[in-house]
DNA sequence: ACCTGTGGCTGATCAC
DNA sequence: GTGATCAGCCAC
């Protein structure tokens, strides 16, 4: 892939020790790790001496003393983890500042330079996916695992092996053979990582839990080592996750359903989580098949017991493929990181650069900072100038604004006496460009993919930079940098906008680095997009982008726009949110194509229309439910409700009232009773799993009123007809 | 033990 | 009712 660049030979960006293959490092004994490595074909492992590091603020006993001026000047290693961990508690009570990583792998890959995945390709991993079955077709929809046994469990790999083990019904001594097999099949294919979807919070517990039962520890990990857990905490975006982490010895679990939320929160277009959505989304759905008497035949439905295997197998397929789509960033990461595959996974951006510049202050023996005081500061300019459809609109943005900025007036953090930050920033600035250019010249589609994937990963690292500024556990952070690269932003927005004023456009919304306006008549995207770039100072880059038929400025970050093939996007939680009603949701894509397709009467027509269907309950539940992820466990949420630190909300009474054991970053989905519109909302809410079609109660009222607040919100955007774009 | 940032809109709840 | 506050979700 790399015939023209050698992105490898970075050695701050991929540390300095180029040792190829390694596909996990673990803790041995107290003072050594094991290194798996693929040695072509073979795999082997290799103990090597583990000697953890701590930066500290003053002279110790066997300390050295570090270059620099930094508050954490000084360094002591340990010769093994215990001494390590007692270093560390004792710090703690003597008071003394420190920093270091409490995680053998990442210790041992940060002072040796080594990384994992080096010289291999993806498809060199062997990846194993697993998917269990349980019997939801008795009780509440759901099992629990000190309850219900497996009904089945589906293995494949990347060679393309299957296998699928079926539990006998009412035979304790078949789980307990299913699991054995289960055990004996991961050691005999030996796969450096495991797949599946949701497995840290359903197969993972589910199986440790029927493991139990029958006395068995799963012996999965390499050298037949047992499966290990410990409760943890992950943040995608605005998400909290409670989940247990799993481990095992030298191999990763990859949850595929992370990789969906981690992916969701750049694209923001999955309506759903399940695998089967995932799976539909990216356009790697394995057909529905059925084989009966040996012959394939279609089939629309699976539930049919004699499909059910069938139905785990295509999870596995449908994992593997999900999977394949959405790790080639992480994979490239772990080549990158001083972190095993799987914690790249886990961890924030801004928490892997930290240990890329601790990696290197490390390796140049220099001191570093402890992380500064948090302090807020002002971000990026938005503002809405013009509202209601608007014809004719066209798009420039500033081309990655922010680090640009950093490298254009070289704002760093203060504290980088290294001076590597801003390098590093322009390094992969520079491969990322070399590696969309490599991807636009191969013509072959898997090395596309991959080159995809890596000038992807160039470009998550890129945009973590600004925001690793702003990070209050970073050790190199500096707010006042941070404040200053938003503040340039502003005024270089804000010299956008007075130039294209200047030029006769009409400006109608901005936000950060880019702004949506009128033309003035006769321009070129070409003539705007000179003249822009004569007035913006050296280094920032101004890009014209697309032009739509029309625009619905509704109010600031919420918009939609009509492109000249038809096609509409809509951005901004009060026109889209996830959380919103599906049917409030339908009406207002509807009804935003009407007006962005010059039909202001139909737009107005829709309410009505929409609230007859609803009176005359043609509008299935599902429609009217909401779907809320818990930000926090219920347990949590009760603690708060009887402290009066916050109100009550409807997803959590729900949440209280199942029988189900919700946790932090579960999805709930509800629906409210009743027949007033005024009733309140976490009294009247119902799961909507206990809806009873032969009882309906949805209150029809309330959701009639809530269609009606919504319509109204739009009424001055319904003209009459001929007063449109007047 | 874990954590990238700020800005903005909406609905629900609750104190007044 | 009304305003304040919070939680949730979204744009960038």
């Amino acid at each position: 892939m790399t015939d023209t660049v050698n992105f490898f030979d970075n050695e701050i960006l991929f540390g300095a020790d180029p040792t190829p293959g390694i596909v996990a490092v673990e803790s041995a004994g107290d003072s050594e790790v094991t290194v798996f490595r693929r040695d072509g074909k073979s795999l082997v492992s290799e103990r090597c001496p583990l000697r953890p590091v701590a930066w500290i603020a003053r002279a110790l006993p066997g300390s050295v003393s570090l270059a620099g001026e930094l508050d954490l000047s000084h360094m002591i290693q340990a010769p093994g983890w215990k001494e390590f961990q007692q270093l560390q508690k004792a710090l703690k009570t003597e008071k003394i500042p420190f920093f270091s990583w409490n995680d053998p792998a990442q210790q041992y890959l940060a002072t040796t330079g080594r990384t994992l995945f080096k010289g291999l390709a993806f498809e060199d991993l062997r990846r194993l996916q697993i998917d269990i079955e349980t019997d939801t077709a008795q009780g509440f929809g759901f099992s629990h695992a000190s309850r219900d046994p497996i009904a089945a469990i589906a293995l494949s790999d990347s060679t393309g092996w299957e296998e699928f083990l079926r539990v006998e019904p009412d035979s304790p001594d078949s789980e307990r053979r299913v699991l054995e097999e289960t055990t004996r099949l991961i050691l005999e294919r030996d796969p450096d990582v495991i797949e599946g979807h949701n497995i840290f919070n359903f197969d993972l517990p589910f199986l440790a839990a029927r493991a139990k039962v029958h006395g068995l520890t799963l012996n999965w990990g390499r050298g037949g080592l047992p499966l290990a857990s410990r409760p943890s905490r992950l943040q995608i975006a605005e998400r909290a996750i409670q989940f247990e982490r799993f481990s095992l010895h030298g191999r990763h679990f990859i949850d595929t359903y992370l990789l969906a939320l981690h992916y969701d929160t750049g694209a923001r277009e999955l309506a759903s989580f399940g695998l089967k959505a995932v799976a539909r989304h990216l356009g790697v759905t394995e057909p529905d098949r059925v084989i009966l008497d040996g012959a394939e035949i279609a089939s629309s439905y699976r539930s049919d017991a004699n499909d059910f295997r069938t139905y785990a197998l295509q999870d596995v397929r449908e994992t593997r493929a999900v999977a394949a789509t959405l790790s080639g960033s992480y994979f490239f990461q772990t080549q990158i990181f001083p972190l095993s595959y799987q914690d790249s996974v886990l961890r924030g951006n801004a928490t892997k650069i930290n240990a890329l510049l601790l990696r290197e202050y490390l390796r140049r023996g220099h001191s570093i900072p402890l992380p500064p005081p948090t302090e807020p500061f002002e971000g990026g300019m938005t503002e809405i100038f013009e509202t209601g459809v608007l014809r004719d609109v066209w798009h420039c943005d500033a081309a990655s604004l922010y680090p640009s900025i950093m490298l254009a007036f070289d704002i760093g953090p203060r504290t980088d006496e290294l001076g590597i930050f801003l390098g590093l920033l322009r390094e992969l600035r520079s491969f990322r460009l070399k590696a969309k250019a490599a991807m636009r010249s191969e013509s072959e589609s898997a090395a596309r993919l991959r080159l995809d994937a890596l000038q992807n990963t160039f470009k998550i690292l890129i945009n973590s930079f600004y925001g690793y500024l702003g990070f209050g556990q970073g050790n190199l952070a500096d707010f006042a940098a941070a404040a200053e690269v938003a503040s340039r932003g502003r005024a270089i927005l804000g010299s956008m906008v007075d130039w294209l004023r200047g030029e006769g456009a009409k400006v109608i919304e901005i936000d950060t680095d880019g702004i949506y306006f009128q033309p003035p008549g006769g321009a070129t995207t070409e003539g705007l997009a000179d003249g822009m770039a004569g007035m913006l100072p050296d280094g920032i880059e101004v890009e014209f982008g697309r032009r739509y038929h029309s625009m619905f400025s509704y109010k600031a970050k919420n918009y939609a726009l009509l492109d000249p093939d038809g096609h509409v996007t809509i951005k901004g939680g009060a026109l889209k949110s996830r959380g919103m009603e599906p049917f409030l949701r339908d009406y207002l894509d509807t009804m935003i194509r009407h007006l962005l397709e010059e039909k202001p009467g139909e737009a107005e027509a829709l309410a009505a229309s929409m609230e007859a269907d609803l009176r005359a309950r043609k509008i299935p539940v599902e429609k009217l439910a909401r779907t809320e992820f818990l930000q926090d466990s219920p347990a949590s949420y009760q603690k708060k409700i009887a402290a009066s630190s916050r109100n009550r909300s409807a997803a959590f009474e729900v949440a209280l009232r199942s029988a189900q054991d919700y946790k932090a970053g579960d999805q709930i989905r509800y629906y409210i009773t009743g027949d007033s519109k005024k009733v309140t909302a976490y009294e009247a809410a119902k799961p909507l799993d206990q809806y009873d079609p032969s009882n309906p109660d949805e209150n029809i009222p309330y959701y009639s009123d809530k269609l009606h607040d919504l319509a109204a919100k739009f009424q001055p955007f319904f003209p009459k007809e001929r007063d449109l774009f007047g």
